[in-house]
DNA sequence: TCTTGAAATAATGTACGAAAAGTTATACTT
DNA sequence: AAGTATAACTTTTCGTACATTATTTCAAGA
């Protein structure tokens, strides 16, 4: 059988201690910031050299990738980058724009002075920063949803968001922010801000809605002029067939 | 930092191949079916021996398991199960909540009348069945739910669907089902199987927010039970103190 | 051009050594 | 003499090196 990438359902950060621990946040990295390209294959020795290591900490940390999905394996063929696609991206964005509401309807009906005040603090960063520093934006972007969330009890679910959350970040990071999609973005955590602070769930749950539903269609199309100019160079990188077969259309894992 | 535990996406199956796989499985089938209690302290060299293997196979199936969240890790004090307590239990099936009736909405659209046979094939040997076997029906019931999401074009969904429903279908062989949820279960399913005929999705999503909520709900009561019990009894897993305390309020991941 | 097979390359499995944590026993203090 | 602290010992993890096995590559021959 086939299988399809799991991700794990989150987890918060920890001090490394062991060194397989820093190897694996370095290839997390570097997965995730787009170093490494999409299907691009994980050699364990290779991987080894350049981090001044031995094999058996890569590997151990190319297990735990996979086991989080981001990085597939083949019987005897060793380990690569799970390809971040539209199809992948879209899939990652409907999960979730069925968790979001729930984790938000949490925080609205629990927030307090404080909360709401760090949220304010963010969006006033956020709009001085003015889409200036993307990478910066991204990061406060993620601040600004975390914020809310990090306080739900479902601490599961939070993970699950959160792991996705990164994958996302991975690529908006890649992809330029549309002029139109800056204003909304503005406007929309506004709006929010003022749902929670008069305890309008629905009204907060409503907004969200827009604005993650806006944010999963702006990256989706902007994936798509990306993919759309890629194929018309007919750049590639340089894939064995297989896997390119196999990435394309939502690989297997494991 | 703590960290909370990350549970894969999902995934599908696959064929093995290598012998870490097998070991993976077994090691992965040992804590969901219980055999594993939780916090145990999983040593390589023993798991090693039990299964015929040298060490660096189980290291890696364990940091695989530990990517899914199903193994915990602290530096140099190795690998133990994670504890599926009440709290893991009731976020697990509140993500679940929140993918069904997304999943389920997709497959009212776009089911096939073999699909719907299928499904009425399924319920029927349920009803034969009759609760007379709990791991059966727990397998069936999970076939029931996988045959309507195993459809929908989001593998991320589905995979984390599939796999919280693993975690819960783990612990719900291991609990009695109430005669009055048995009931339920079956006038529940029927009335599903009828909002799909009648391509309702509105009445199928109500139906399906009663059915997960209900039995999400009795998981959690026998579990509470269960564990009132355990503390009575004083019984306990012979755990060393930190594993305890880190296990049972949703403990440092990774 | 396609097949075939041998060399190279890399994954998978085994064995070992070093470092850290846990455990037990002994000595010392009150 | 009892309890605590410290030191010796054991266990286990973590990292390195090596052996084996599978796959890929490439060249020679049909």
């Amino acid at each position: 059988m086939s299988n399809t990438g799991p991700i794990a359902i989150a987890a918060e950060k920890e001090g490394t201690g062991t060194s397989s621990s820093s190897i694996y946040d370095a290839i997390r990295h570097d997965i995730l910031s787009g170093a490494l390209e999409a299907n691009a294959r994980l050699k364990v020795s290779e991987l080894a050299r350049t981090h001044n290591t031995s094999t058996n900490p890569v590997r151990e940390a190319l297990q735990q990738l996979r086991g989080e999905g981001l990085v597939l394996f083949t019987p005897n063929q060793g380990a690569r980058v799970r390809p971040i696609d539209m199809e992948f991206v879209r899939d990652v964005a409907e999960v979730g724009y069925q968790l979001e509401p729930y984790l938000l309807r949490f925080f609205v009906e629990t927030a307090s002075a404080e909360d709401i005040a760090e949220l304010e603090r963010i969006q006033s960063e956020i709009e001085a920063l003015n889409f200036s520093d993307k990478a910066r934006h991204t990061e406060l972007n993620h601040q600004f949803h975390e914020t809310m969330y990090d306080r739900h009890y479902n601490r599961v679910a939070f993970g699950v968001w959160r792991q996705h959350r990164e994958i996302l970040g991975s690529i908006s990071t890649r992809i330029p922010i549309a002029i139109g999609r800056q204003e909304a973005i503005i406007t929309e955590h506004r709006a929010l801000i003022a749902a929670i602070k008069a305890q309008d769930v629905a009204a907060a749950v409503t907004v969200l809605d827009q604005h993650i539903q806006d944010a999963g269609r702006h990256v989706v199309d902007q994936l798509r002029i990306a993919e759309a100019r890629a194929s018309h160079r007919r750049i590639g990188v340089t894939v064995r067939p297989s896997a390119r077969r196999a990435g394309m259309h939502l690989p297997a894992l494991r």
